[in-house]
DNA sequence: CGGATTTGACCCGCGC
DNA sequence: GCGCGGGTCAAATCCG
């Protein structure tokens, strides 16, 4: 992985608490890039502007619409399919962790640069507020302003980062308190997807939620975007150890305290916003197919962050 | 009563 | 241009 490309990683606001549900939790899948399809704006309308730092991305094998067909739990995942509009990374640091002293995690940022996703929110949010409340005088302009703030350049998201996670409880708690805000049917799927949003004020994180419909036990989580706060106090103490570091800016292991904790990460999806699109399209991560034996749950592979140090490298504001 | 959830309507981007 | 699907809004409703 270049620097350049390195340098434009989002920190990623991921949390994993399996705490008032760990008996439910097996398996925390981390989740393929193919999943991320489900996300069509995502893919369809950013797709050059993505790359996913995945590490198992090639293994990933999904022929069927969903990614999740193949999951199973003896820890493989497979892909023999990816869309076409997404291009891979094949990210070593990942599994092999070797590469995670590279992106060395800044734990404080995340507060402070956390506007850059939130700029883009707010933005689109505004552009619709804007619509709605000036409807009388207002409208012909705060449309033309929102046309033309898409014209030139496509319409830019924040980060996200998804997982699968075996478990029979929809929302996991993750530390964060979260406000759903929507919830809409799944194409070709009789389970439907929940729409959250971080209830700290400013904080435009968002969350998805919807659970596999080949495999129902296995619940799909998308964060998109950085807090830009603490977790909140009251779950700072039960909580804390478990998250990632940066986010309790404070350091501190993520997933050693969860050793008595079966679970796995068999995946990552890092979605990037970066024009290398077309660069990696026809490479041979790209195509690569192979079934890939996942990290035991058992087996040290240290943090996550290590794991997938992308994932926590924060973006800097210059 | 205040905050959270539900749910139908609406907006937007994309493909045909 | 139109229809579809994803995402969001916001009024109504629920609930502690």
């Amino acid at each position: 992985m270049g620097d350049e490309l390195r340098d434009l990683y989002y920190h990623q606001p991921f949390q994993e608490d399996i705490r008032h549900d760990s008996s439910m939790v097996q398996n925390i899948h981390m989740l393929d890039p193919s999943f991320m399809s489900y996300t069509s704006e995502y893919l369809h309308g950013s797709s050059s502007d993505y790359i996913t730092n995945n590490s198992l991305g090639k293994p990933f094998g999904f022929s069927t619409p969903s990614p999740l067909s193949s999951l199973k739990d003896d820890d493989i995942i497979k892909q023999d399919h990816m869309d076409a509009n997404v291009n891979y990374i094949n990210n070593n640091d990942v599994v092999g962790g070797g590469g995670g002293s590279e992106t060395p995690v800044t734990p404080n940022s995340s507060i402070s640069n956390s506007s850059s996703n939130g700029d883009h929110e707010d933005s689109n949010k505004k552009d619709k507020q804007v619509k709605d409340e000036t409807l009388e005088d207002g409208e012909d302009a705060s449309k033309k302003e929102s046309k033309a703030k898409k014209k030139g350049e496509k319409k830019q998201r924040p980060p996200k980062f998804a997982f699968m996670t075996k478990s029979e409880v929809d929302h996991l708690e993750d530390g964060y308190r979260w406000r759903k805000y929507g919830q809409k049917a799944v194409k070709n799927s009789p389970y439907p997807r929940s729409y959250y949003r971080c209830t700290s004020q400013k904080c435009q994180v968002k969350k998805r939620v919807e659970r596999s419909y080949q495999d129902p036990s296995i619940v799909i989580t998308t964060y998109e975007g950085q807090h830009n706060h603490h977790l909140p106090a009251t779950l700072r103490g039960s909580v804390a150890r478990m998250l990632n570091p940066s986010m309790l800016a404070q350091p501190s292991p993520l997933m050693a305290p969860q050793t008595s904790f079966h679970q796995e990460f068999i995946m990552s999806q890092m979605p990037q916003f970066y024009g290398h699109a077309n660069a990696f399209a026809n490479s041979s991560m790209y195509h690569h197919q192979q079934q890939m034996q996942l990290p035991h749950p058992h087996h040290d592979y240290g943090l996550l962050q290590d794991m997938v140090p992308s994932m926590f490298n924060l973006k800097q504001e210059p």
